[in-house]
DNA sequence: TTCGATTTATTAACACTGTTCATTATATTT
DNA sequence: AAATATAATGAACAGTGTTAATAAATCGAA
């Protein structure tokens, strides 16, 4: 069955080639810039190929998105060095806001597109491998922190909740160009610092 | 100059032809579905009539968005009722937050798509009428909580971000479908709710 | 009222989009 | 070598926003 491993790897490459063209053209010409046609022009297969490796457009969406999620947590490697888990919370705060402000196509892709969400639905049997992941961080780090007396304790899902609205709202408010209509556009950012701080801080005191 | 003034007339009248039945397609077939061409059949006319009328595609849905926070303000019409401004806020977030769920598509257009906001910069030389009215409000009830010495004092816009972000991050995440990744689906809506009470009683007790 | 100018509306077209179907080329199996 | 399965493609469908050129209607002045 040596043949059919080769086949498989050789499927396996190309879809490779077409994620990682879609990726090129996702942050070199922003999101709306991801096209069949072009990405199809830069691996020089023709469009309808494509189809051959991805059902549709969405599932290309999907697996950038998964990229994204990657990175997110690369950027997170570094938390478990921090042994308070109050600490390793603000810093996953700051990492959170910090990469939604430098990666804003991932971060429309990741938390506001629809798009990555249908193919979870339609195929993967609603599995989120990366995103998911994501989420248990969260969820584990306020579990340590009611764990240990730290912040009040309650429904770990719901305190999580509270906590992923806070800092997804100032980041997605802000790559949408609605903070600036609260704050001075040159204070915008600091205010979501200040803002995410302020939360961490009546967790504590609870 | 009376004829002036009819031809004026005449052309606000096909401007709200043309934003009438563009609303009409928004509520009944989705954000996604209203086209140029789609709202010109509705009225009758060629696609191309509505470039005299409108700029682009973003000024009419600017305008879709400001018919949008028009429906969120008068939803909050019965609030001047309420004296205690944290009672107010609280009507506010929950105001809010129902608002989004039941119309998901006006949100969209009102804090998440950038469209209206394109409008916004290239023409209305900056200036937003209905959302910073909407914005105002949220600011004036903090301001008065502060003023009352309710909650803990500071800089308006940044507690008025903070709150904003909480309730804008809930919406958004639970209208894209993220917020059943951390809650079961049915249970959303009122994980929602408590978040919200969650974050005016840590405002109070500070 | 007729002529010229201005406004309004339309047709045709451009340059795209995602996606599907029938056909061709390639590779594998019998 | 012939038959079969797989991979790749060209052409086309049905749509998108938008623009330029053209036709129709309306208006102001002679």
């Amino acid at each position: 069955m040596g043949i059919l491993e080769r086949k498989e790897k050789q499927r396996e490459e190309i879809r490779k080639m077409i994620l990682e063209a879609s990726m090129q053209l996702f942050v070199k010409e922003g999101f709306e810039n991801v096209s069949i046609r072009k990405i199809a022009d830069l691996i020089e297969y023709s469009p309808t190929t494509l189809y051959i490796y991805f059902k549709d457009k969405n599932e290309i969406l999907f697996h950038l998105c998964e990229m994204g999620f990657e990175r997110m947590i690369a950027s997170n490697l570094a938390l478990v060095q921090i042994e308070n888990p109050i600490d390793r919370l603000y810093v996953l705060g700051e990492n959170y806001i910090n990469f939604g402000l430098e990666n804003p196509e991932y971060y429309d892709l990741m938390f506001i597109q629809n798009a990555p969400m249908k193919t979870i639905r339609e195929q993967n049997v609603g599995h989120w491998p990366n995103g998911d992941v994501a989420l248990e961080t969260l969820k584990h780090i306020i579990q340590e922190c009611m764990d240990k007396k730290l912040i009040q304790t309650g429904d770990v899902a719901t305190i999580s909740m509270a906590v992923w609205a806070v800092a997804h709202g100032l980041v997605s408010l802000a790559i949408r160009q609605r903070l600036e209509r609260l704050v001075e556009p040159d204070k915008v950012v600091k205010s979501m610092h200040e803002s995410i701080s302020w939360m961490i801080n009546t967790l504590k005191k609870a």
